[in-house]
RNA sequence: UCCCCAGUAGCUCAGUCGGUAGAGCAGGUGGCUGUUAACCACCUUGUCCGUGGUUCGAGUCCGCGCUGGGGAGCCA
């Protein structure tokens, strides 16, 4: 039966009979004989496919275009020529879907921006082949290192109630009719809607997951995440997918500890496990990326607070672009050179002023930061934001009263802190950034199959 | 949402001072006994994003719109 090529070439056999499908990458033909470049999303190179002119349908074969889908029977030898160790010499060759020219894909180089307009065609590329096989292994990746740490994995609501973190504006879930939805004092009745209140769709697990983590002790999520902001960037998508672990009985600097050995494990994990995809990333995409990652496996992560980040950012004689003051949210530019110039490596930014923080983080005695921490890294900043959650009840009623929050709604939230309550910690992981990150990809659109944007939502 | 930049062949792009557009790739035909996004020869392909204006004349200058990109804000 058929067999994928990557495995194929894995267990290699001069003149292993098999057989093959995949499509055409390109064809060079000659009088006497057809060189095929045949893939099958197993692997980045594919398999050089020898045709020679004696098999029957051989003129048909010559004319292939790019992107026909093919049947290949034969045995695998080892090539004469340079460029591949291996080649499959065809005994039978069956079109089973044919390309004309007009397909979009051609062997050559394409814009990002073409390829994102026929975003149902760009996997078959090499970039995205890779790219999507990458994202594949590293999801299974994040599942294996929180398995083999006795994390329980919990799957929060993805349609929710609670809009009360204020972490972005909502995507509303309803079957109200939009045209004429039956009205109370001139506003739409949700309590008509389907769930008999204002419903969305979800902008973070986070709030569940801790409520998981004062049963199971030690939780993650990993799910997708829907934000209705109208931001327009290379690092912002309305869809995206989000790691948040969580863990009791632990504090800020457990929960920096975790952060640490999980960003190396996937660096180490990508380096070792996907090494034909990072070659090939540090070739086209990003050079010096595999020395960056390498780099971040291997360091100590820098620990330093807030405060000291300002005072370093301050008498650094740099002039920066955004001010630079206690009480201040640090700009791309401030992590950058934190990172970079001062640590020279990975640095977790520690208990940041409470008034630039959400209102679950846990107030520290000074009574003006809070326990949160930001993980830096060379290249793009902030890549993990988490703290020490508020697990006492007093202080946490205290904090959502002066920024208004509506305790109501979140009666569950702080029941968890009514009876059993604990130290518990844990960090949020934008998924779309790690493969950023980790393929050196600079466009969030470009790491997700079908990225969902503002005015975007096609495929 | 704000600020910049761009839009020319199926794709990547060039187009000088305003004078009615041309390279490579793709496609077609032929050639080639081992090619590597093959190579060689010949051939085909245009609503120059749309719209209004300036001008004898606009791909080129100006206004508006649409689309895309970059940056900012917000954040993951």
């Amino acid at each position: 039966m058929r067999t994928r090529i990557s495995e194929l070439l894995t267990h290699a056999k001069s003149g292993q009979g098999c057989e093959l499908a995949g499509w055409v990458r390109s064809v060079r033909t000659s009088k006497e004989m057809a060189f095929i470049s045949l893939n099958d999303g197993s692997n980045l190179a594919g398999i050089q496919i020898v045709a020679d002119h004696k098999l029957a349908n051989f003129a048909d074969i010559a004319r292939l275009g790019t992107g026909a889908a093919l049947g290949v029977t034969g045995r695998l030898v080892e090539s004469p020529a340079s460029g591949q160790a291996w080649e499959l010499a065809a005994e039978e060759i069956r079109i089973i879907g044919a390309a004309d020219e007009n397909y979009p894909l051609q062997k050559k180089r394409h814009s990002f921006e073409y390829l994102r307009s026929i975003a149902h065609l760009r996997p078959r590329s090499n970039t995205f082949g890779a790219v999507f096989r990458l994202r594949s292994r590293l999801a299974q990746a994040i599942h294996r290192f929180f398995n083999e740490r006795g994390f329980l994995y919990v799957h929060t609501p993805i349609i929710t109630a609670s809009d009360c973190e204020g972490a972005g504006e909502l995507f509303r879930v309803t079957t109200l009719d939009a045209a004429s939805p039956p009205l109370v004092e001139g506003q739409p009745d949700f309590g008509q809607d389907f769930f008999g209140q204002r419903t969305g769709l979800t902008v973070s697990g986070q709030l569940e997951g801790e409520l998981f983590s004062l049963a199971f002790s030690d939780i993650y999520t990993f799910g997708p995440t829907f934000r209705a902001e109208n931001s327009n960037t290379a690092r912002h998508a309305s869809e995206f997918w989000m790691i948040e672990p969580e863990m009791a009985f632990a504090d800020l600097s457990d929960d920096a500890d975790l952060a640490e050995q999980f960003v190396k494990y996937l660096c180490r994990f990508a380096l070792d496990e996907c090494s034909e995809e990072m070659a090939f990333f540090d070739k086209h995409i990003e050079n010096g990326l595999l020395e960056r990652i390498r780099t971040v496996a291997e360091a100590d992560f820098g620990r330093m607070d807030y405060s000291n980040a300002i005072d370093r950012l301050q008498r650094s004689g740099v002039s920066f672009a955004f001010p630079v003051e206690w009480g201040l949210d640090l700009q791309t530019e401030h992590e950058r050179y934190l990172s970079e110039q001062v640590v020279g490596g990975p640095v977790f930014i520690l208990n940041y002023p409470k008034a630039i923080k959400a209102f679950y983080m846990r107030q520290n005695a000074d009574n003006r930061t809070v326990a949160a921490m930001d993980l830096l890294v060379p290249k793009v900043g902030e890549i993990i934001g988490g703290s020490q959650r508020e697990e006492r009840l007093e202080l946490l009623e205290l904090r959502m009263d002066e920024l208004g929050i509506g305790k109501e709604p979140l009666w569950w939230y702080l029941d968890s802190r009514r009876w059993g309550s604990c130290p518990h910690a844990g960090f949020g992981l934008g998924f779309e950034r790690l493969v950023m990150y980790l393929s050196g990809m600079e466009n969030i659109r470009d790491v997700i199959p079908f990225p969902r944007t503002p005015r975007h939502a096609e495929f």
